[in-house]
DNA sequence: CAGTGAGCGAGCTTCCGCTTGACTT
């Protein structure tokens, strides 16, 4: 056991090394090993990171062009990093630890993010003692013994590595998510995983929209091997008429068309066809041509890592990707298993151990291969931090020896299976082909196989076989059992049946089989997985129909903005291209800034440009060749007058030569036919279900929504209610005849009326209005709603009123007094302050806390600052006032924004299911104005 | 996607990867 070298610290000479590790479940068994002269904390993960938002950028970099991203792309794009709220507890405790101590080990995991959180912790405690690096992969004392007899320094190559992964997903990230807030929607967001995520579901929802079907036909026979035959009976199934072969499922395209290949021809057969060949057939003899059997092997599964562990708990246990996680999450707690975040399949030497000495005491020596089987890992961006999940401890507890109940018992017996069968034996067996022929009258000979598998040793397969997706496939432990046949042997149909088939289209992604195909893609770690999932259905890109992922619309219009206007950033290789780029900087054979300058200002390097806007001494001279390479994120972000949003978010419906479109707008999805008429597509209809037949039948119907609330005595038009872009309203339903000038009367509906509700009575009232109250100076006064709320008008002065009854109820005598006060700027009458905070040490003028249309805000009398979302109106202190007021000052008075007439691109709003169409959301503020300031280069490209 | 009139404190949304509580029901 080691032992601090005592006796050189300043620190007190307490001989105390303080051991930092990442979870705090691994503490206390550490601790153990280590023994007297150690203390063990967790960092519970990283401790730092850029910033969230703006509420987290400290005051002094609020100014800052940068502060929004907390990179600073002109100054080797410098990262910033805070110490977010919820560390500030940890940082404290570690802080104290290490005051005791006089040595610091980073014992964080042996990988990418370890060794950045490693270097924070650094970064953060300053420790004015030793500090080294520690690592090991297994919690054993021999493991820890080893680790601290090995010490090493910091890897900052790594470092660097980890720090451009985060750097780039942050560009990424809130560059290309503000894109799709000014073309799409706001709150939508891309990155890196999610994005690729959601493309490779709308991809497939692509294929299946693109998809025809074909049919075809085949001949399923029972032969009888005749008396003594065991099984008498077994099936054979038609796969050649003469030279040619049967048409099957995979021999036809997704166009429905039928495959051609070289040197093989095919007959593809209709049911009449099939009818009459069955019919020909029924008195033909049929004879064994061949048997073929040739031995059969299976191997085990490899132990579970996150993925293959989450798709095996949700096709055997049904579990979504984050119960799985919870569940284990648990387990690992609880010291069942050992850690669940692993992209490793590999089992140490010790579970190795455990698991073969439980195959022989459960399942006989037989079972037990000669040597250890050894399980290689996925891929070469493996990070091997940690072994595969498996039972922990140094001998396996069976699922009755754990006392587990419920989802936990289920989860480990799944994992215990798992493992121990990863080292048991092959199954073992044969699988046979066997040919039969029949001839029918003057006609050619037809061929049937039949195909069977019998298992000799069944192996692993007696403690574990891996489930599938495909609805109809069996288990690697099916067997089908022929009868002995020898060739020329005569066999009689028992019976002959046309079978008619439906080639299908690809299926959906799963949760689990999405989970896959990002790990074959090396996207995503085994820590965000779950999460994922999550992102992409709380975007609304993705909802869940049973456990198939369908993409949304939305999904559809982001995917193609992506690809078209950001195609490298989708593409389902960048993931990979960009560990390869990572790894050569963790090998210190690439330069950060190198990497992200690329990424960022594009290829040829940076294009800095000094306070003139020439270029920068540092611009490097770009070459033919670096143009002709690939744009950067900067200026592909800020060419955004080219992304026309309305035509990436129609999509034709039905075949080529439709005219109807379905289109994501800001109301929600709806279809358009040639005539304009249009109709509500609801959110959870699957696109590929969405047929040019059930858009007419949308259009045909009247949009919903509305209500019919009966006849105008007086004009005999129809009155109804419906939604509007403004909120619920009543209006009248013109002759068919009447001319094309003519409008409706139109009312808004009060706040305390309803579609559901209103009455005819209210709805003639409403659209009476404006009222004429009276006449004052000379003036008509009418009273009307309006977009700020009810309100008098007399010529063009207006004055609001304190509700909307009095729109009905208010004489010329209570309005002449509303015009006798003068006109009041802003709300009716200022509130009360929420808090009094005392001067302001800037102004020297008293803050105080106020109610505000935006919410709560501080003012001193002045400079407002609203509140951010962490701050109590009720409890703010002077000094966070005073901060407010100061971040305030920093920023200086807002840029001024233009209106734009139309709301028809930019600041679109939620899809109607959402949007609580209120009146003052329909005043939002107005789009700011794509501030694309063209770049001042002498080498701008010219494309 | 109906059409009416002031002037006002805007600020925030978003990424990926490491880790658990501290909350609520």
């Amino acid at each position: 056991m080691a032992k601090a070298a005592a006796g050189r610290s300043k620190a007190g000479g307490s001989g105390l090394r303080l051991v930092i590790v990442e979870s705090p479940t691994k503490v206390a068994s550490i601790a153990s090993y280590l023994g007297d002269g150690y203390i063990v904390e967790s960092s519970r993960g990283h401790v730092r990171d850029l910033p969230t938002g703006a509420a987290e950028v400290p005051a002094k970099y609020k100014g800052e062009k940068w502060a929004r991203t907390g990179v600073d792309v002109e100054h080797d794009f410098e990262p910033l990093y805070v110490v977010a709220q919820d560390k500030k507890a940890t940082m404290r405790s570690l802080k104290d630890a290490l005051a005791q101590a006089d040595e610091l080990l980073l014992a964080t995991d042996d990988d990418r993010e370890g060794e950045a959180i490693a270097w924070h912790l650094l970064q953060e405690l300053k420790p004015k003692v030793p500090a080294r690096r520690m690592v090991f992969r297994e919690i054993t004392p021999k493991a820890i013994a080893d680790a601290v007899a090995n010490l090493r320094d910091l890897d900052t190559d790594l470092v660097d590595a980890q720090e451009t992964r985060r750097i780039l997903d942050r560009l990424y990230g809130y560059e290309v998510s503000p894109v799709l807030w000014k073309k799409v929607m706001p709150r939508l967001s891309a990155g890196r995983v999610q994005s690729v995520a959601t493309r490779l579901v709308v991809e497939r929802e692509r294929e299946r929209i693109a998809f025809r079907t074909a049919s075809y036909w085949d001949l399923d026979a029972v032969l009888d091997a005749g008396d003594g035959a065991e099984p008498p009976h077994f099936p054979a199934r038609l796969t050649r008429v003469g030279d040619r072969r049967v048409a099957q499922g995979r021999d036809f395209d997704s166009r429905g068309q039928l495959l051609t290949r070289s040197n093989e021809v095919l007959v593809h057969l209709d049911e009449a066809q099939t009818r009459t060949l069955s019919s020909s057939l029924e008195t033909a003899p049929f004879s064994v041509v061949g048997v073929d059997s040739k031995p059969y092997t299976r191997k085990p599964y490899a132990p579970f890592r996150t993925t293959t562990l989450q798709q095996e708990a949700g096709r055997k246990l049904g579990f979504t990707a984050q119960r799985t996680m919870s569940v284990a999450q648990d387990l690992y707690e609880g010291g069942y298993i050992t850690y669940m975040r692993t992209d490793s399949s590999v089992l140490s030497d010790t579970a190795i151990n455990a698991a073969r000495a439980q195959v022989t005491q459960l399942f006989g020596a037989s079972y037990l291969p000669a040597s250890p089987r050894v399980y290689a890992n996925k891929g070469k961006n493996t990070q091997e931090a940690h072994e595969a999940v498996r039972p922990a401890g140094d001998t396996f507890r069976t699922p009755a020896q754990t006392g587990l109940r419920g989802d936990q018992f289920r989860l480990y017996e799944l994992i215990w299976m798992r493992t121990i069968a990863s080292q048991m034996k092959d199954a073992e067996g044969f699988s046979t082909t066997v040919r039969i022929e029949a001839t029918p009258a003057g006609a050619e000979p037809c061929t049937f196989v039949a195909s069977g598998r019998t298992l000799t040793f069944h192996g692993f397969l007696k403690a574990y076989v891996e489930s599938s997706d495909e609805p109809d496939s069996s288990g690697d432990d099916a067997q089908t059992r022929l009868p002995q046949l020898t060739e020329g042997q005569s066999l009689r149909a028992e019976s002959l049946t046309p079978a008619g088939h439906e080639t299908r289209p690809p299926a959906r992604y799963t949760e689990p089989s999405l989970v896959a195909k990002l790990e074959e893609l090396d996207i995503g770690r085994p820590s965000t997985y779950a999460s994922i999932i999550r992102t992409i259905t709380s975007r609304d890109y993705v909802f869940k129909k049973g456990s198939a992922l369908v993409p949304t619309w939305l999904a559809f219009a982001v995917t193609r903005l992506l690809e078209e206007h950001f195609p490298a950033l989708v593409d389902y290789k960048f993931t990979a291209q960009m560990e390869d780029t990572l790894d050569e900087i963790a090998n210190g054979n690439a330069a950060r800034v190198a990497v992200l300058t690329d990424f960022y200002f594009g290829a040829g390097g940076k294009r800095s440009t000094d306070a003139n806007g020439e270029p920068g001494p540092d611009a490097p001279v770009i070459s033919e060749e670096d143009l002709a390479g690939h744009e950067g994120l900067q200026r592909l972000v800020s060419e955004l007058g080219d992304i026309d949003a309305r035509r990436l978010s129609t999509f034709p419906v039905g075949d080529l030569g439709s005219t109807v479109v379905v289109r994501v707008g800001r109301y929600g999805t709806y279809v358009e036919d040639a005539d304009g008429r249009r109709a509500n597509v609801d959110d959870e209809l699957p696109p590929d279900e969405l047929t040019y037949e059930l858009a007419q039948e949308l259009l045909s119907k009247p949009m919903g929504e509305e209500r019919e609330l009966g006849t105008d005595p007086e004009t005999h038009r129809t009155v109804v209610a419906k939604q509007g872009r403004f909120g619920p309203y009543v209006t009248e339903v013109l002759e068919e005849d009447a001319p094309k000038s003519a409008k409706p009367r139109t009312g808004s509906l009060f706040a305390s009326m309803s579609v559901d509700s209103v009455t005819l009575e209210d709805a003639l009232r409403l659209m009476s209005l404006p009222r004429v109250v009276g006449t004052l100076d000379g003036e008509e006064v009418t009273a009307q709603n309006g977009r700020y709320g009810p309100y008098l008008k007399k010529g063009t002065d207006s004055r609001s009123l304190e509700s909307e009854d009095q729109i009905f109820d208010i004489t010329l005598e209570q309005a002449e007094a509303v015009y006798a006060q003068p006109k009041q700027r802003g709300r009716a009458a200022a509130k009360p302050p929420l808090a009094e905070l005392g001067p302001d040490p800037v102004s020297g003028r008293p803050m105080v806390v106020k109610e505000g249309r935006f919410g709560a805000y501080v003012t001193d009398g002045e400079l407002n600052a609203t509140l951010r979302r962490d701050d109590d109106p009720t409890t703010i202190t002077a000094e966070r006032g005073a901060e407010l007021l100061a971040d305030k000052r920093a920023k200086g008075p807002a840029p001024k924004k233009t209106t734009r007439r139309a709301p028809a691109k930019a600041a679109k709003k939620a899809p109607v299911k959402k949007a609580a169409a209120s009146k003052t959301a329909a005043t939002k503020a107005p789009a700011k104005k794509a501030a694309a300031k063209p770049r001042a280069t002498a080498s701008a490209p010219t494309s």
